[in-house]
DNA sequence: GCCAACGTTGGC
DNA sequence: GCCAACGTTGGC
């Protein structure tokens, strides 16, 4: 089982929407970036991720939840409506994916991205490394022990 | 394949 | 709102 982060901007969709959610469950669509996509066609039914909030006042790890449905082409891609819309993508040849995220908690307080940065032991994480952009990344279990300690 | 121009991300 | 950093695009 591998874990993971993924961020978000709470005004979009934040781990209270998770929470009130049908079946607490939100299909993880639009990501349009190779190296995030790539991770997304890894993540395992079961694998926990974890909520980063981002562009919003409090910015930080906000909660948890879990993979309930492994990777799948992301439908978006195909609606012209769609902000997400790809005109290069088809059924045939999908470009992107998606994941079904299921609500697990919300950490009893956030955790703001300045404590992340001050904790040692999370040298290498992508999250905190200089002009990081990728929106979906893999965390270790040590990072994970590490962020969680006191959550 | 190179690389300049452009659009986006995301913290501040 | 600013702007540094980055990814993508497209001409060559």
């Amino acid at each position: 089982m591998t874990r993971w982060l993924v961020k978000t901007e709470p005004s979009e969709c934040s781990i209270a929407d998770f929470a009130a959610a049908d079946n607490q469950t939100i299909p993880w669509d639009g990501v349009r970036n190779y190296q995030a996509r790539n991770f997304l066609a890894q993540m395992q039914e079961g694998d926990e991720v974890l909520v980063y909030h981002s562009s919003c006042k409090r910015i930080g790890i906000a909660g948890i939840v879990r993979v309930v449905r492994s990777a799948y082409p992301d439908p978006s891609q195909f609606d012209p409506d769609s902000p997400y819309h790809d005109s290069k993508s088809t059924p045939e040849k999908p470009r992107w994916q998606a994941v079904d995220l299921a609500y697990v908690r919300t950490l009893p307080h956030l955790l703001p991205l300045d404590t992340i940065k001050a904790m040692p032991g999370l040298d290498g994480f992508p999250l905190i490394r200089r002009g990081n952009r990728l929106s979906v990344m893999p965390v270790t279990d040590e990072q994970w022990h590490i962020l969680l300690a006191n959550a």
